[in-house]
DNA sequence: CCAATCGTTCAATAATTATTTAACAAATTG
DNA sequence: CAATTTGTTAAATAATTATTGAACGATTGG
């Protein structure tokens, strides 16, 4: 992704603004990083500034970009719990809300990718090992595709291994006890 | 990005052949939520089992792709210390290996990006924190806007403490300290 | 209960990214 | 040192993803 063409924020107005522009823009750099669409890590962006909820009208002005991909965008940022729908409404507008704790969103965001992640790996891991070792046991096998067949469960349990390992990452990050020498929230 | 439809991998001809292929397509689907070219995944998930360095050449008849995307495919993976080019040749031809270690290959995947979040953030929060300060020490700056470029500051002063906190996380992930609890090597 | 409006989805289009082909410089072998 | 051969890059093309506009059901306010 990159930074699109379309729809480009409107100028700043005030030096602020350029500020804001810039951190913005290296917010959604770093969301991109993660592939995460360079705008919806703007919008990310616009809406960690705006301290009031926001509505999709609204996010539409600040991005100048179609209500339709602000729905999108919005939708994307709910997913990976860096915002959130309030249950209030604003004159029948749905009303969200940007995780501005850093180590909040950090949180959020990497424990669902890992999470999704170990759930992918697991899946595949999980379909293979059985009928690998059944392959191993059966006495038709050949002896090389044996020894083909024992290299690669070594190297699956390996990965085994690995993602329980992460899987106690994800619970501690979700725990919280990795920010305990944090300076502020 | 997508699983690719152009240069199809050559269809399994044995039964571990197939179950490669889908940890392959895993590992793939895996390193595309963090941003990964699909292929590139795939790449990875080839050199993973063939335990032997590669070869350009190699590569491109295991993904049925031009050698030139082998050529950036393999970049990439270096980039993000995946995989390595050894100093020996084989016949002229370059060698590469695939780090097999997935504790290692998580520790310098994660640590590559974040260091290079953390490279991004701070360079923008160096640029906009003194004139944003500036500001508001200034005599002619209206009280409204002072109001608002000190709620701008204190969000990015939080924001400097969460970088400073992640970049003693990425010191310690490099560290290898997360790994203490670890299973296997 | 009707008219207006919100948010979502689908299909179309625009924009970006992935992949290839071709050209080239560097290295190497005979 | 000439002829190959390698790996990289640039430009062109193919494929995918992002964005929009329009259509639709749901909701709500009059």
């Amino acid at each position: 992704m990159k930074k699109a063409t379309s729809g480009k924020m409107k100028k700043p107005a005030t030096q602020r603004e350029e500020f804001r522009g810039k951190i913005i823009d290296a917010l959604a750099q770093t969301m991109d990083l993660y592939g995460v669409n360079y705008s919806f890590g703007q919008l990310y962006g616009i809406m960690f500034f705006e301290d009031k909820p926001m509505t999709l009208e609204k996010m539409q002005a600040s991005m100048n970009m179609s209500k339709s991909n602000m729905s999108y965008a919005v939708r994307a940022l709910i997913d990976s719990k860096m915002a959130s729908k309030l249950k209030e409404k604003e004159e029948r507008k749905d009303l969200y809300v940007a995780e501005t704790d850093f180590f909040k969103a950090f949180q959020s965001f990497f424990a669902t990718k890992l999470q999704r992640e170990i759930d992918v790996m697991r899946g595949a891991l999980d379909a293979v090992i059985p009928p690998l070792s059944e392959t191993i046991l059966e006495l038709n096998t050949t002896e090389e595709e044996r020894k083909l067949c024992l290299e690669d469960l070594h190297k699956l349990k390996h990965a085994v291994n690995y993602y329980e390992w992460l899987q106690r990452f994800v619970n501690d990050l979700q725990s919280g006890i990795y920010f305990e020498g944090r300076q502020d929230g």
